[in-house]
RNA sequence: GCCGGGAUGGCGGAACGGUAGACGCAGCGGACUUAAAAUCCGCUGGGGGAGACCCCGUGCAGGUUCGAGUCCUGCUCCCGGCACCA
């Protein structure tokens, strides 16, 4: 192998940019910003892997095109470095998640660098650094004055291997993410962040942004705003009335029975004695299963009567009220109105324990399926008993408008919105995560006074949770001396909040302390915020498509009502790239054996080719095999480019020349600049580098090669192999780093062709293609087509019926036969 | 089950409704070399033909169109997400 001196090349590049401060963010006034944002990552032991820097790789060339073209651009990186892996090494080890922390840092940082991301490195944040956990202190503050943050007694999924509570999305078919622990449900004490009261912004205002529409979808329907209305159904005895959520008013008059949640509140009150040894039984089965044994078993419908009943209020029909587990306490009011005619749940409920099923919505046939169709169908059997209110006839969505008022008229109802989204379970029994800056004085929950942030995490060398199920006991509420303290504000004796934030709190505003990373009035300095938000280009995983990019978007909210910031929405593009797969085609894994490591295939390639190799390798959003040979081949292309200026002396090549080129190859350098700016500017990586490669095969065989091709040339390729194009530029003549050379300009004139290949058809399939002059108008393709002995061919003396003429592009004749 | 995305040579992938397979990998042939590597040149979807050329071809079945990988309808399979949300 004798490839260019990458070896000795790109350190030497890295040093010059670091001791030049190269990236350092200008702010240069009357020029144009660009916020250009990767997800920054949780620094794990095993390092750096090619799929993170699939993401890293495409926002560089994009800043570093930006940067050329003008643009200011801030270009930052930080880390996300609280999180469990670290804390249970430090069970295991007894080694400071600190430590363990400081060092996998040092190796991520290491390894960009060594990648050259042009970031700008005075920006970068840390989590777990206690003068950036103040700020977010200092956010979770402004929630719990704002009444955003409570404490609640909830049921909570408990892991008990992990010793902690995990939010929904932290669990995956009923285990946890994090080790696929099995988890349970059980009731706890705990803090939590009311997201849903702005459920109705966050959907809304998906609307402002520019997202992959899958994430979008994902989002609107982790939100789940459904509309419908409340129904009021009384009930005699004991007096009262239970109220029900349904989006489909319009089968009120379909309702057969109720249903209740086992652990809806009225269950006990409902439930007459003769039912309630069964009720006990069922309500205590529900309550020993686990979330995942609730899904596995909800093929079949259980549930049991309690001889109680509430009354229908269009028809004063008795309904008898069951409970079953089908219906969720967690959503609506945990009380259902069953109308089995056109739910497809309530349906298969009815028919298990033989009740009645009744069609008020024709078009289906009940009797066999549930008829659900919203769309179609019209209501029947739908008049009060008197005949003085009536649906009948009316679609769907008459129906819903008109018995949604006349429920309202008689107060037995109203207009209602639900939502699937939850309030955020916000607290861990963790060390290693921001403690709460709270006390808690004579039960009560006190927030700390700012000037007293940040809350450091005690030290400490016991990190496992202690205690159990019952009793659990965070690792913090093992410090007996950092646990008991006074109340500044009271002077009374208090007590520490002793779990910790969940690891998204970090990432959820991280974006903006990027802006003023060192500012001490708060978390970010107000001119910086109004001068660099909106995120103009956000790269990152799907995996964060509801998790981190929901909770961030809500607090970026929060701190948009209390004038933080200055934009409704935080990222305006974002874009996911895709997963790269292993080299047999499978997801990278250590088990499989099929994980890449940047670092050897650097030492073996260098980090241009790797950077080149990985958006050449299909499109960004595409899931993708890696292929080593792949690797190899854009090293060759990156050798020719090398030794389209050094020859083989290692000097300057002879053949480079002031001469002008020829008209042809000023031509393709002109499509090659238009081609690769619109691809960088699209996300267009692979087909960018496919048109380099272009121009380079042209150049390599002429034996003149003119500078005025060579040098925009290298700058064309700049953004994708930095350190080669550094070098090459040098060599050139250059004195200075190119990164803030112009971008170079295409002239529309140069880049058209003087001849046209056009494509001749017969009845719409090629049968010649002739060269000639751009604008040869439809007479006289018509005229050449004609005159060329293949479409005469094909033409058989047929009768010619039409011409189709695109100009420029193709000539079709139409003939009859 | 529902929602979203996808399917193109041996492989990764290109193609404003207008010449399918750019570019790269792998493979084959040639030049250079004592030889090999590296490099350079050429070929490379399938079938037929000595050749000029011809036929077939973008998951499957239809449709729209002068013309469909691209648009429409109905399927199959793969990937991601949700999953009793009333």
């Amino acid at each position: 192998m004798s490839h260019y001196p990458f070896a000795e090349i790109e350190p030497r590049w890295q040093r010059y940019w670091h001791d030049h401060a190269t990236f350092r963010t200008p702010q240069v006034p009357g020029r144009p910003k660009f916020y250009c944002l990767d997800m920054f990552p949780y620094p794990s032991g095993s390092g750096l892997h090619v799929g993170h820097l699939e993401g890293y790789i495409a926002t560089d060339i994009v800043s570093r095109m930006k940067r050329m073209r003008g643009f200011n651009v801030l270009h930052p990186m930080g880390w996300d470095a609280f999180g469990l892996p670290a804390e249970q090494y430090a069970v295991k080890t007894g080694i400071h998640p600190r430590v363990t922390t400081a060092e996998n840092v040092a190796n991520f940082r290491r390894q960009m660098k060594r990648m050259g991301l042009s970031y700008d490195w005075e920006r970068e944040v840390d989590t777990t650094d206690p003068d950036y956990y103040r700020w977010t202190q200092w956010i979770f503050l402004k929630l719990f004055e704002r009444g955003l943050a409570y404490v609640a007694d909830v049921p909570v999924n408990w892991c008990p291997a992990l010793g902690t509570v995990l939010a929904d999305e932290e669990i995956i078919d009923g285990k946890s993410e994090v080790g696929g622990f099995p988890v349970v449900r059980r009731p706890m004490r705990q803090w939590v962040l009311k997201i849903t009261a702005y459920a109705d912004r966050l959907l809304d205002d998906l609307k402002l942004v520019d997202w992959p529409h899958s994430t979008w979808e994902m989002q609107r329907n982790w939100i789940g705003r459904s509309i419908g209305a409340e129904v009021e159904f009384a009930f005699e005895r004991p007096k009262g009335a239970l109220r029900v959520f349904t989006t489909r008013p319009d089968t009120l008059f379909g309702a057969t029975y109720m249903v209740l949640a086992p652990e809806h509140p009225l269950v006990d009150a409902l439930t007459t004695p003769e039912h309630r040894e069964a009720v006990e039984a069922y309500r205590a089965a529900a309550a020993r299963k686990s979330d995942l044994q609730r899904q596995e078993l909800a093929k079949e419908k259980t549930g049991v009567f309690t001889g109680g009943y509430a009354i229908n209020p269009v028809n004063d029909e008795r309904l008898p009220i069951w409970i079953a587990d089908y219906v969720l306490m967690t959503y609506g009011t945990g009380a259902i109105m069953a109308v089995p005619g056109h739910d497809q749940r309530d349906w298969e409920f009815a028919r298990a324990f033989d009740l009645p099923i009744r069609e008020v919505v024709a078009g289906g046939n009940v009797a066999e399926a549930a008829y659900v169709e919203l769309e179609r169908g019209r209501a029947v059997n739908s008049t009060t008993p008197d005949g003085s209110f009536s649906i009948d006839g009316l679609d769907a969505s008459e129906a819903i408008a008109k018995i949604t008022a006349w429920l309202e008229a008689q107060g037995k109802g109203r207009k209602a919105v639900n939502y699937k989204l939850r309030d955020w379970l916000f607290a861990r029994q963790r060390y290693w995560g921001e403690p709460f800056p709270i006390v808690w004085v004579d039960g009560k929950p006190v927030a700390l006074p700012e000037e007293m942030l940040p809350v450091r995490l005690p030290e400490t060398d016991r990190f496992k949770p202690e205690g159990t199920g019952d009793d659990p006991r965070a690792p913090l509420a093992l410090l007996e001396d950092w646990v008991r303290t006074t109340d500044p504000t009271s002077g009374k004796p208090a007590l520490r909040e002793t779990n910790t934030m969940p690891q998204w709190a970090g990432s959820c505003w991280y974006y903006l302390r990027y802006l003023s990373p060192r500012y001490e009035g708060g978390p970010v300095d107000g001119e910086m915020e109004r001068y660099w938000m909106p995120v103009d280009l956000y790269v990152g995983g799907a995996e964060h498509a509801v998790l981190h990019l929901l909770y961030a978007r809500f607090w970026h909210k929060v701190l948009f009502d209390i004038g933080l910031v200055s934009t409704p929405e935080p990222f305006m593009k974002l874009v996911h790239q895709g997963t790269v797969l292993g080299e047999d085609g499978q997801k990278m894994s250590k088990s499989l054996g099929n994980v890449v490591n940047p670092d050897s295939m650097i030492d073996q390639f260098g980090a241009d080719a790797v950077r080149l190799y990985e958006m050449f390798m299909g499109p960004l959003e595409a899931m993708k095999p890696w292929n080593t040979q792949g690797v190899e081949g854009v090293t060759r292309f990156l050798d020719r480019v090398w030794r389209l200026v050094v020859g083989p002396d290692g000097n300057l090549s002879r053949s480079l020349t002031v001469a002008e080129p020829t008209p042809e190859t000023r031509r393709l350098l002109h499509q090659t600049i238009r081609k690769v700016t619109e691809d960088i500017d699209a996300l267009r990586f692979n087909t960018a580098i496919s048109q380099l490669m272009v121009l380079t095969n042209e150049l390599t065989p002429l034996e003149q090669r003119p500078r005025s091709l060579i040098e925009p040339f290298v700058l064309l390729l700049s953004p994708f192999a930095p350190h080669l194009a550094e070098e090459l530029w040098s060599r050139l003549g250059a004195r200075q780093s190119l990164a803030y050379e112009p971008w170079p300009a295409w002239d529309p004139a140069l880049v058209l062709e003087a001849t046209v290949t056009l494509a001749v058809q017969v009845n719409g399939k090629l049968r010649a293609t002739l060269d000639l002059p751009r604008g040869t108008d439809q007479a006289a393709a018509e005229k050449a087509a004609l005159a060329d002995e293949r479409v005469r061919r094909h033409l058989n003396g047929g009768q010619l019926r039409k011409v189709i003429f695109v100009p420029d592009r193709l000539v079709n004749l139409v003939v009859s036969s």
